[in-house]
DNA sequence: AATGAATGAGGATTCATTCAT
DNA sequence: AATGAATGAATCCTCATTCAT
């Protein structure tokens, strides 16, 4: 029994409206790119009328940039290495893998609003997408800090490569389930591509230690 | 008597016609998905009036259904294996990984306008989404071929993981150079991912057999 | 009895639909100034719907730029001076003056239009402003070289003078029946002043030669 | 205890935020006429919320018309005319036509918005008009009496016909200014105005006692 | 005296599609 | 084989206004 919808005239509560809104567009944005957001259809369903929505974003793009912002924080938090103390170094690489890899079974719309956005080129860059790139380059960072850290002796072009690697093994993995659904195990591919990856570390240190 | 020569800018060519419609909309669906491909659009890209591009195509669905219908075989073409005299079974795998990376810097459309399709979870699912998903399969199947006959001693559930494996990184990277542009050397990416998995496969295979 | 409205689906007509256009909208513009003007409002007025418009002009800005090129000719028509035997030179400077004014009170909704849109200082410049300030030049011409033909002796100077109080006579006693309605007899008062200003024009040259 | 200073940019000052809402509506709705003038860009304009605009005005009608009311004096103070002994009569009323050209130089809004109501036709008139019309016709009755008083002998007809004309000149050499800019020296062109207007009425005077 | 938030109506414009020729 | 014209539904966004605080 829901509670009956009697809150329709409420008393005014900007803080409350925006978060709805924003719940509203992830979920749509989310699952339609940018294009296929309609403000009417985020208006229908967060129970605003369309001119609300405009009072707390300029306009759709705006709306779609707070879409990505408010995702941000969330999403870079999985990317935290765990303490030395907590294994070998391959364990707490794959510890991070997973933990991604949860995060994105969990919260899917982040990421594939922002490969939609990231796809497409038109001819005005929405302002989401410009953000996505920023989040994604802090992602980057992060990896190549790890790889850096937990592999000695690799030089920093093979860190630039490995990184990629591991950051498009990330995304394709995804798009992966994204098509084919709970047919994968996305935290097992994750633990694998990270292995993989270590490996492949610890293979170019060696190889230029020699 | 002949029909005299009037204004007609060319003798009608249908063949001619549909070819200009679809370079149009690989382009521009290419860049911008379905949602943001628009009938007028495509239709002052090829210069020929909107109403001409229904002559030839049921609706939008349908255009978008040919736009990766004909791409079709182009790409699964560079999916052949080279004949086993070609080299080593590492050299040919990297040499098909190769070979898909150019097709995809030459012509990154098909790919981009493929996975906009395939992350979008619309209503009524399009039909192009439907036929990218196959070709795709089909493509999957090649990989899997290639895997089992190249690496003998793999168990099928292998097989299978390291193809998952081995499209996702392919995807991976893909988006990767869609984003960074010519940054990310596409083909050395390619060969060094056929690489990795390659080594993955058989390390698998001996660990399956002792 | 109006004919029965049959011709709904009508055997589509480009032409004609045009002219129903610019006719719906010369009358709304020339009553309600630019931004006053809607599409909705003309397409109500024309009985075509609102997209309809848009076929055949680019936007609001180049509907009303149209309907200010449509007047153009018809406009500047009534400022030819008559033949040399046709009378005296006052004679034929009022002949002129009575022709603009009835030109006026016939189809008011030109220059109804035009001064608001010259008045109005909006960031974008509407195009219809542009044109209307041309066509304007142009009248201003043709009445500078009437004076030097008519009143020999003045000097360029005088001439741009008497042009430029001649032209904001006219526009003033426009406004004045405008505002006044009938009360305000167009053709005596355009008479009036344009023997006011050949006054002015032929003391003025007197006052030279001296 | 007195209240603590919180976040109040000032205490509320009901006089000051009415002048600059005020302040704000005149130029906009002089530049952009009755529709062009939203209460939004008002509000931005002064720094105001809207919801502030209309706790000093019941609507965007009332606030139009007080833009009108408030400039009402200023503008009646310049159809003064001087002292009998300041100067021959059509030296004093070459001094009211120069006054009220430098009135309208230093600020063109009012009238530029004045005439611009005058010459729509809305369904519903706005208040704004009515009020211009009313002062316009004071104004009117100013000149009417100068007219008669300066130049004695002039029967009622000519009156009134020399007003409307006086009037028409004083509009349309505005309308000139406020299109080509200073090019137009409007204290010069009014004071030939008030020449020429004088002269044609000690003429009819002459000829009517004659 | 003022304002943050909300809202329905209406604004311009674009869309996919059809139809008569 | 092709197209000029038409069209209803949908798009994004702005408007004037209100209301609770």
């Amino acid at each position: 029994m829901t509670k009956p919808q009697t809150t329709r005239k409420k008393r005014a509560n900007g803080v409350e409206s925006r978060q709805r809104i924003l719940d509203a567009a992830v979920e749509i944005s989310g699952e339609r790119g940018y294009e296929g957001t309609s403000i009417v259809a985020v208006s229908a369903a967060c129970g605003l009328p369309a001119s609300s929505i405009y009072w707390h974003f300029k306009d759709k793009d705006d709306l779609i940039a707070a879409v990505i912002e408010r995702s941000f924080d969330t999403w870079l938090a999985a990317f935290e290495l765990p303490d030395e103390e907590s294994g070998t170094p391959l364990e707490r690489v794959t510890a991070v893998a997973g933990n991604v890899a949860k995060s994105l079974v969990d919260a899917p719309d982040f990421l594939r609003l922002g490969l939609m956005l990231a796809l497409e080129r038109r001819p005005a860059e929405p302002r989401g997408r410009t953000v996505f790139l920023q989040v994604r380059d802090i992602a980057r960072a992060k990896i190549a800090e790890m790889a850096a850290s937990l592999v000695p002796g690799l030089d920093e072009e093979s860190v630039q490569i490995l990184t990629t690697y591991a950051v498009a093994g990330a995304d394709g993995l995804f798009v992966q389930r994204e098509i084919n659904g709970d047919a994968v195990d996305l935290v097992a591919m994750f633990e694998l591509h990270a292995q993989l990856v270590y490996d492949a570390a610890t293979r170019m240190a060696a190889r230029r230690k020699a």
